[in-house]
DNA sequence: TCTTGACCTAAAGTTAGCTTGAGGAATTAC
DNA sequence: GTAATTCCTCAAGCTAACTTTAGGTCAAGA
C-alpha cells in the first residue's frame, strides 16, 4: 500500500477532526466518493482532507450539507482547485455572508429604534411591524401584541 | 363568556399567525399558561398575544425556547411589561446581536484575506486556522487541507 | 497463529421545534 | 336537535446532521 496517497478512516477522522461515523455520513450524501480495497474497507486520498475541511467551513457559513455538495461539484476532485475555482467559492461565500450582516444590522436598527421608544408604542415598532408584513401573507396576525383598532397606545 | 378577555386557541392562532399545534407545544414548553374552560379547553388572555410575538421575534434572534421561557420569567404574565422590564430584555437581544454581527464580520475579513491569497497558501489562511484553533480542543487536525509538514505551498 | 484494534453495514436513536393522525368530546350555527 | 366546526389528548412522524448499537469482518503485530 502506499501509504502517501492512501488513508483509513479512522486516519482521516485525525487528520480532520472529524468522527468516522461523520465521514461515513458524508460519504453517504455524496460529498466524498473513497474507494475500497480488496476486503472492502474504504481508502481515501489526501485531497479528501481538504474536501472535508472544506465542508466544515462552508457548515460554519451556514450552508447545509446538499448546498456544500453542489457548490464542490464545481472543484476538481483530484487536484488541487485552482485560484480561479476558489475565487468562485468566495465569492458566493461573501454575498451569503453580506446578507448575513445586512439582517442582523437591520434587526439591531430596528431593536435600537424599540429600546427608544420602550417599545410600548407598538404601532410603530418596526421589530413587530417586520414580522407583520412578513405573517401577512398567511392568515396571519392583524394586529400584534395585543393591540386592537381601539386600544391605546 | 367575556369575550374581551377570553380566547380560545384558534383566535389566538389567527392573531399570532401561529399553528394551533405550535401554541399547544409552546404550552407544553412553559411559553404560556392559559386556563381551562369548564369543557375543557383552553382559554386565553389578551396578553397572550404579547407573549407569542415575543417568542417569534426572540426566535429571530437565535434565542432557543428555554432561553425564551427564561427570559419571559421575568416579564409579568398579566399586565403590560414596563419600560424597565422591556429595556433589561432588549439589553440582552441587544448583547447577542452584537456578538453574531462580529462573529460575521470577522469571517467575512477571514474570507477577504482568502480571497487575496487565492487560498492555496494554506498555512497562513485564517478560515483554516481559526476552524483549527477550535479543533485543537480535541484531537482535532495537525495539518488542514492536506498539507503536511514537508508540503509545498 | 492468535489477538487486538480498526473497520464494515444496517437500523435505530438524538435534538429542536414542530406537524400529523387517530379517536373522541365540546361548541357553535341553523 | 343535529350537523359542522373546533377543540381535546396522546403518540408518532418530520428534518438535518449526525451518533449509537448490534453483530460481524479485516488488518496488523507478537
Amino acid at each position: 500500500m502506499r501509504a502517501s496517497d492512501e488513508m483509513t478512516i479512522g486516519n482521516l477522522a485525525r487528520r480532520t477532526g472529524l468522527a468516522v461515523s461523520a465521514i461515513r455520513y458524508y460519504e453517504e450524501q455524496g460529498l466524498i466518493h473513497p474507494e475500497r480495497n480488496s476486503g472492502g474497507q474504504r481508502r481515501f486520498r489526501r485531497s479528501d482532507i481538504r474536501r472535508l475541511s472544506f465542508v466544515k467551513i462552508a457548515q460554519q457559513f451556514g450552508y447545509t450539507l446538499p448546498k456544500i455538495a453542489t457548490l464542490m461539484a464545481t472543484l476538481p476532485e483530484g487536484r488541487t482547485p485552482t485560484k480561479r475555482d476558489w475565487e468562485k467559492i468566495s465569492r458566493s461565500f461573501r454575498r451569503t455572508l453580506d446578507e448575513q450582516i445586512q439582517t442582523l444590522e437591520q434587526m439591531r436598527d430596528n431593536l435600537d429604534g424599540c429600546i427608544g421608544c420602550g417599545c410600548l408604542s407598538l404601532k410603530k415598532c418596526r421589530l413587530y411591524n417586520d414580522q407583520d408584513r412578513a405573517a401577512r401573507l398567511g392568515p396571519g396576525p392583524r394586529y400584534m401584541m395585543g393591540d386592537r383598532p381601539g386600544d391605546l397606545d
